[in-house]
RNA sequence: GCGCGGGUGGUGGAAUUGGUAGACACGAGGGACUUAAAAUCCCUUGACCUAAACAGUCGUGCGGGUUCAAGUCCCGCCCCGCGCACCA
């Protein structure tokens, strides 16, 4: 008998899968498309982790399954090869990124074919190739021609050690999320992406995604819509007006103060001719600093500054004073916020720097509500708060009466209703070597200009020295930055920031449906037939990629260049693998476990993966086990073993319902936990199979195990496909087992002749009886009632009632 | 603080609409084969009680409840993990 030797036969089908281009997905079938790929990583110099490798089990054995099923299945895979690692290994190494990269992306490659990952390779993408970049810097033209690129001076967040502006989202506790270092805030011009035009798109689309609801969520609080309203106020002995917006205005008459926030560019005119004014602004542009430094501030330790300036209150009381205040941010809302006592952040300030204040809304309860009346605790319950002014709303439930209250404000003058949202415009612009350059040229005359189409892309000049000063290094390639002006063909210079990575890796699932296409992006017609993508698996990502291919696709959409507005059908999002010890795989706690070593170690690829799978369930986070593995290659070796011993056996006629039963049984839990994505399940109930296979071939093979060899064989496909394939050819097929049928079962021959009815007195099993699986509900009930240890537990008693669950028990209940 | 998950044997985890709790696997123990070991094959393995049991008791974080029947549903708690967090 064949031993199983998983060194030989994986290179051996890897050869053959590769010379075919077996998994090459054609752009037009018979069969329904199915578009499947994890999130493409960034190649990094450490190479693919079990991490990357659990990602692409999950893909491929969805990818198989498929393919099984009879589907024209596209698993595309690809670089999201700019960014700054590539960057600062060269600038330590003087390794140009474009050489680093290649060097990675090659040992990447290796890596997925080494664990049979059914990839159509000929739609390898790379973000930092030309022809791939030239694309996105059209898209970025595309964009500032709709009036979605604009570049605005703005105090951002920067990173002193990798000189370089941050997003929000890369800014984690105030610190680098690269290297960790402090970040400080500096104010620079900067290209910005409009996304907040499309924030009520965004959110109306989410509800529907068949996505995590965890990621709907966070989505949902990053765009974070709040409807509320608009308050003008004149300050007193000026001519200014104060716009403020409140979505909290149900007590709206309690509004005692102002606060402003430190670093509101409105603030040096708002202090002008008061007497101080230059202290002032010295104080708060401190509180800017310290609050950028120590990250926003608790309830505990909110901060003011009395500007010397008074609003006039709209609702004729006394004047409302202005204060700058630490908790008031310049980029929300209109960065000005009229203050009461039903807030506990202006509740607190108010106490602190005994500021007047005066609650309109109070408990139900009288006692809590003189309470609050006088100040003792802060009172922001709107749903069951009742207003004691003004005169309009006496009596009411605040919350229950917020529309009544924006149309009075809105009526009476006071007020204006409006929607705000958290989320900022996307800052893509980066002072940074190794990224798409940004296609505009800036001309005296004709200011910002796209570069045409045609001039694209703008490439990448090579570059001797890496090392950033502060602006790009493309800033000092004085020959590539003079230039001339594509509108009037006067001097000008090339803008030398290049795109934020997220910006390549917002279409790159479109440019898979087209990849080698250098006329366009991509053509309408193939991401008609393709997108949008059937499933999407990643690990990462809860907000920003995953909103901006949104963002993306939306505005796409718009230029009729997709078939829909969402681009991702099913969300999939797995949990970690992490080291034996429950840590996160490590290089410096030294726990990684190396996927090649494993497969080398004798287990092989096919033992990996579908250990991977068998772990748990994929959502999860899981801890590898060195001693996991080597019993899935246990099972892996049964499966090989009997097929072995079927192939060599002499075999007799004969009909065995119980082996069919169990072989429709098995291919019917199989199939309905791959659908659900439940591996672990699957794979346990294949090893079930094969244990029962081993007890049923005690008594001899027949012609009739075919069938259930062949469908173990088939079902095992997805997670362990090398073995599959050559189990298969053994058993003397011709065909590419991964275009085969997927088996099917037989719903009548799932059951076997007999089946366990468990008997049940007041609840408590007592008996288990063997019944023919026709057997009607009368002569059960009349078999279990019959059971010697039932009639025990029933005594002389009568039994008040016996229930029938066809197939599972029969419940006596006695009393 | 807000949001989302989750607490089941020594361990990872099953139990799809309430219907035999602990599938499957690891670990552990025993046996077969072998000069021996590895590999392989077979058996046992929630706790308690028991000489043993296909006899019984308890058992899914804690306390109540609904039901013939609750890991699953309801009410009230405790604990853990993750995400967001000065958003007016």
């Amino acid at each position: 008998m064949k031993r199983f030797t998983p060194s030989e036969i994986e290179p051996k089908w890897q050869k053959i899968w590769a010379d075919d281009e077996r998994y090459r997905a054609p752009d037009e079938s018979d069969k329904p498309k199915y578009y499947v790929t994890g999130m493409f990583p960034y190649p990094s110099g450490a190479g693919m982790h079990t991490g990357h490798f659990f990602e692409h089990s999950i893909v491929d054995a969805v990818a198989r399954y498929k393919r099984a099923t009879g589907h024209n299945v596209m698993y595309p895979m690809g670089w999201d090869a700019f960014g700054l690692p590539a960057e600062n290994y060269a600038i330590k190494t003087g390794t140009a990124p474009a050489v680093s990269t290649e060097q990675n992306i090659a040992n990447f490659t290796n890596q997925l074919q080494r664990v049979g990952a059914s990839i159509d390779w000929s739609r390898e993408i790379t973000t930092s190739h030309p022809d791939y970049y030239r694309w996105t810097q059209w898209v970025f033209t595309k964009f500032y021609e709709r009036g979605l690129a604009y570049q605005k001076e703005a105090s951002q967040w920067w990173c002193p050690v990798d000189k370089t502006v941050l997003a929000n989202e890369q800014v984690e506790d105030g610190k680098c999320w690269r290297c960790g270092s402090e970040v400080e805030k500096k104010s620079m011009k900067q290209w910005f992406f409009k996304i907040t035009d499309y924030a009520d798109a965004l959110l109306e689309e989410t509800p529907a995604l068949n996505w995590p609801e965890k990621i709907k969520t966070a989505q949902t609080n990053w765009i974070g819509k709040s409807d509320g309203i608009i308050y003008k106020n004149k300050v007193r002995d000026t001519d200014l007006e104060i716009e403020s917006f409140s979505a909290h205005f149900e007590a709206f008459t309690a509004n005692t103060f102002v606060v402003i926030a430190p670093d509101h560019p409105f603030l040096p005119a708002l202090v002008d001719g008061v007497d101080n004014a230059d202290e002032i602004l010295a104080a708060a542009k401190e509180m800017v600093i310290k609050r950028d430094s120590e990250g926003p501030g608790s309830l505990a330790n909110v901060e003011g500054i009395f500007t010397g300036r008074n609003a006039i209150d709209i609702f004729g009381d006394e004047d409302l004073p202005i204060w700058i205040a630490n908790y008031a941010l310049a980029d929300y809302g209109t960065g000005i916020v009229l203050c009461s006592a039903h807030d506990e952040r202006d509740f607190e300030f108010a106490q602190k720097y005994g500021i007047r204040l005066k609650p309109t809304m109070v408990p139900i309860d009288p006692i809590e509500a003189e309470k609050v009346k006088n100040l003792e605790y802060c009172f922001t319950d709107m749903a069951d708060g009742v207003l004691i002014e003004p005169k309009a709303f006496e009596g009411k439930i605040a919350g229950s009466h917020r529309q009544e209250i924006v149309k009075y404000l809105e009526h009476e003058g006071y007020a204006t209703s409006t929607i705000k949202y958290k989320m900022r415009d996307w800052l893509i612009s980066r002072q940074r070597y190794w990224g798409a350059p940004i296609p505009v040229i800036h001309c005296e005359k004709d200011g910002a200009v796209t570069v045409p189409e045609k001039d694209l892309p703008v490439l990448l000049p090579e570059v001797e020295d890496y090392e950033p000063k502060g602006e790009s290094v493309l800033a000092s390639q004085h020959e590539w930055v003079n230039t001339t002006c594509p509108t009037c063909g006067g001097p000008a210079k090339r803008e030398t920031d290049t795109m934020d990575g997220y910006a390549c890796s917002s279409w790159y699932l479109l440019r898979y449906t087209d990849p080698q296409n250098d006329q366009a992006a991509w053509a309408p017609e193939k991401a008609k037939y393709w997108t949008p993508i059937d499933m999407y698996v990643g690990g990462d990502h809860a907000v920003a990629h995953l909103l901006y291919v949104r963002f993306w696709n939306h505005v796409f959409y718009d230029m009729g260049l997709v078939p829909t507005k969402e681009p991702v059908g099913q969300l999939v999002y797995h949990g970690l693998i992490q080291a034996e010890d429950g840590r996160k795989m490590s290089k410096s706690l030294g726990n990684v476990v190396d996927p090649l070593e494993v497969i080398d170690a004798g287990y092989g690829a096919d033992a990996l993966r579908t250990f991977e799978l068998f772990l748990g369930p994929i959502n999860e986070n899981s801890n590898w086990s060195s001693k996991g593995i080597a019993g899935v290659h246990r099972f892996l070796n049964r499966v090989w073993t009997i097929t072995q011993e079927y192939m060599e056996a002499e075999k007799g006629d004969g009909e065995n319902t119980e082996l069919t039963a169990l072989q429709h049984k098995t291919i019917k839990k199989v199939t309905r936990d791959i659908e659900r994505l439940s591996f672990n399940t699957a794979i346990a109930a294949l090893m079930e199979y094969v244990n029962d296979l081993y007890k049923l071939k005690t008594s001899g093979f027949s012609n009739e195990w075919q069938a259930p060899i062949e469908s173990l064989v088939q079902m095992v496909q997805p997670f362990a496909p090398h073995l599959a394939a050559e189990l298969w050819q053994q058993l003397g097929h011709d065909g590419q087992l991964d275009f085969e049928a997927w088996p099917t079962w037989d719903e009548a021959r799932t059951v076997a002749d007999t089946i366990t009815v468990v008997v049940q007195v007041n609840g408590k099993v007592r008996a288990k009886l063997e019944v023919a699986a026709d057997a009607s509900e009368d002569s059960v009930k009349e078999a279990a009632l019959a059971e010697e240890n039932v009639q025990k537990f029933i005594g002389d008693k009568k039994p008040t009632k016996v229930i029938y669950v066809p197939g599972r028990l029969v419940s006596v209940v006695v009393k």
